[in-house]
DNA sequence: GTAAATTTTAAGCTTCATCTCAGGCTGCTT
DNA sequence: AAGCAGCCTGAGATGAAGCTTAAAATTTAC
């Protein structure tokens, strides 16, 4: 999950980078609105927080824009205003929440789990095989087995579950898991399918991950096409 | 925790169960009062939510036949009347808080939290091996040993024990234990897990807190997975 | 007002997740 | 069948995260 915050408070986007990269969301940073608006339409976000009174262009034009270009990534908005005609303005411009500041971590993921929800849902349950996985609580069970994964072990396993059925190449890896986005010759992904197979062997889940050589890799449900 | 919403309009009712799913609790439903007395008698419910206005038996009627059953079970009541005589009526039937349609969800979940907390503390039912702990009275026991805490200690404790099997992040931590919302590097945790550590293991209940590197700690239930 | 207890900060140390690299292996292509 | 590109994997470097301790700062108790 990677998700785009535009703040120019660096104290408050400091801290929201580091929690929800507690929470395993690859997270990028941009203080001010115009640098936001690019980095939001020239990279494939599965969220926006967006600041309202951010400098270069402000949040509420940063969210119209992002619309104008036929974007439908959720938005989350922060404001310190409260007054109704503020989120109804902003709710209007595109918006898909908002939330006052100061706010409770635990009310932002909430809200953020929310507006994920639609997309996690379509995606249907984490789940492959007898292999079940737990976001919230970083959990991975082979069966009635729990099995220990390190971030960016789980971080890979998530995506590639959650992508289930589906081919993932190495480079949309590499964007969504390990957040680069310029084109290097790394062999890390490769390691840590390494690491990954040897633990779901060990549990019992081998062969879950297969090779599409030349192109990613794929995780299938068994018993589907 | 598992809640039961007793509730006629299925829009509503679909709304709670899918916020309350997504913040851990489990969630029947009932969709008129008769069956949904049934369910409350025959399960064991941590709480109930009933709309006031629903058919077959009104909202009044299962408060006090609960209640007639010798059930404590908190309930929590819906209602879209607020004179005050419908809420002195509602609590005089057993009722233990009430909520004014229409209502914020946020509110419904800091009151569900706060019938819960009470439930907690009356149950006394915090641990975790042969680890006991009294919310009330600020004791710690390990089998027939007491330990004692310092706040700060015991607050850490408690987090970590109510939310026993489930990873506990850092920034939860810090919001929950030391209501810090902004600031990431500090090493308190660090710290304190190792004062607790350290006066566990004194007390024969050593390896209780787990650490999960780059995210934070647990205490695991020993036998359960 | 002082002493004790508690909380927090800071710093050195240890461990382990992450990543690079190199050599070996696999399976396409011709 | 040989060559080659892509993939696998073990070993090791690096650095960040966590642990521990001591001491400073703060609160509480007497």
């Amino acid at each position: 999950m990677r998700l785009l915050i535009i703040e120019d408070e660096p104290g408050i986007a400091g801290f929201l980078k580091d929690g929800l990269e507690e929470e395993y969301f690859a997270v990028d940073l941009a203080y001010d609105g115009k640098s936001g608006l690019d980095m939001a339409l020239t990279n494939d976000y599965d969220l926006l927080i967006v600041d309202w009174m951010i400098p270069a262009l402000s949040g509420i034009e940063v969210c119209r824009q992002v619309r104008k270009a036929g974007s439908l990534v959720p938005i989350l908005f922060l404001t310190a205003k409260d007054t109704l005609e503020d989120v109804v303005f902003g709710l209007d411009a595109g918006a898909n929440d908002y939330i006052k500041k100061p706010f409770e971590f635990e009310e932002l993921l909430a809200r953020i789990r929310v507006q994920l929800r639609a997309k996690n849902k379509a995606d249907d349950s984490l789940s492959a095989g007898s292999l079940n996985i737990n976001p919230a609580t970083h959990q991975v069970f082979a069966g009635s087995c729990e099995i220990t994964l390190t971030p960016k072990e789980f971080a890979l396993l998530e995506y590639l579950i959650r992508n289930k059925d589906r081919v993932c190449t190495r480079s949309r890896i590499i964007e969504h898991v390990w957040d680069i986005h310029f084109d290097s010759d790394t062999s890390v992904i490769d390691v840590y399918i390494t690491f990954l197979r040897r633990k779901l062997e060990a549990a019992g889940c081998g062969n879950l991950i297969q090779t599409i050589r030349g192109v990613g890799y794929i995780v299938r449900e068994p018993g589907m096409l």
